[in-house]
DNA sequence: TTGGCAAACGGAACGCCGTTCCGTATGTTT
DNA sequence: AAACATACGGAACGGCGTTCCGTTTGCCAA
């Protein structure tokens, strides 16, 4: 691993600055416009608080999920890289498994929409879809195959069902409080357990 | 109660032959369209289908929730009468509450899109909600009172909460073969067991 | 049978939304 | 400063739900 072809080249040339700018900008007012109106917030929306027209959303951003996924990043990513510290930190396998499911349901709860759309099967939601699960599957099926070996729950389970139930139980959550996604969850995983 | 007021008089004078006709037509065609394009058919095609005109739809309909209600009335009635007949041939009550709860998985599972539309906060649902949940949370909620009296399940169980977390884990079954509604269904119900 | 009227109809029209497209403006490089 | 690629803005388009109103149709009474 020589320093061969590192430096100051950008194969990729750097991109205009206003670009960088307007990009910036988009993601700020969408968190704040997500934050809002849910992640259903209409494109012209996003684009006048932004200060730009709706051609330069559709620019940087070809689809409504790669917005979504572009200003979720950062804390999707923390949730998968607490996976292993959990594993590592928690008494049994189990336990870390409740804890970070429980991350990923604080994630989704206090996302206005966002668990709706991670359901959807639209063609435009699949880089969306795509994203979560590529990055947070493999986390989970560490989790759940320390659980299986340490003999806490059932062999047969998927991360992928998993995930998704869960991210199902939480749409709607915040919107009636008779609806406590964050209980049926806590439901689902004990459902897990070896009896 | 004598048959005072009974007889041929009809309070709300019967309605004109064409309105009845086109109301017949028009559930026999939304129940055909939600069948192959799912309950979020565009208003249109269900008026082609049943040859009228979009005004028709809104008059006899005044929102899809209703137009969707009066499509499964039937079969929601069944499942709601199904409860009391399954606690009194079950051998245990919760076996009761596993097997009408699957009835209800099978009724919203060949839904295509009907699982979603329940779970929609949007105002114009508000009638879906309210018909499905008046009419079920009753039934559900015997069958729970039943389990915890014979203490099988936790007592801190909620009909409405149980019934809303079933219907969204049903969301997008059938979309992806990975996803097993039905499992997790039963992962939920199991966890519902005291321990 | 027919006249008149309320009931019901059809579909044009409106507004909202996502998405595309292209003439214009702006940054960058030589 | 000129020239070029890059990026911008917003008009325009198509699809959708919903409303509205001029027209038609069934019903009943004369």
């Amino acid at each position: 691993m020589a320093d061969f072809d590192s430096g100051s080249e950008q194969p990729v040339p750097r991109k205009r600055a206003d670009a960088r700018r307007n990009e910036r900008a988009l993601l700020d007012a969408a968190a704040a416009a997500f934050v809002t109106s849910g992640v259903d917030v209409p494109v012209r929306d996003i684009a006048v608080r932004a200060g730009v027209g709706v051609g330069t959303i559709y620019r940087h951003f070809p689809t409504r999920a790669d917005l979504i996924v572009a200003v979720y990043r950062h804390q999707i990513e923390a949730c998968a890289e607490a996976g292993p510290a959990l594993l590592a930190d928690s008494d049994t396998p189990y336990a870390a498994l409740a804890r970070w499911i429980d991350l990923f349901v604080d994630f989704l709860v206090t996302k206005h929409g966002l668990a709706a759309a991670l359901q959807s099967d639209a063609a435009a939601f699949q880089t969306l879809h795509a994203y979560f699960l590529d990055r947070l599957v493999p986390v989970c099926d560490q989790i759940l195959d320390a659980a299986v070996a340490a003999g806490e729950i059932r062999p047969d389970t998927n991360a992928y069902g998993l995930l998704r139930g869960v991210g199902n139980l939480c749409i709607g959550a915040g919107n009636d409080p008779r609806y406590d996604a964050r209980r049926l969850v806590d439901l689902l995983v004990a459902g897990l357990r070896v009896r």
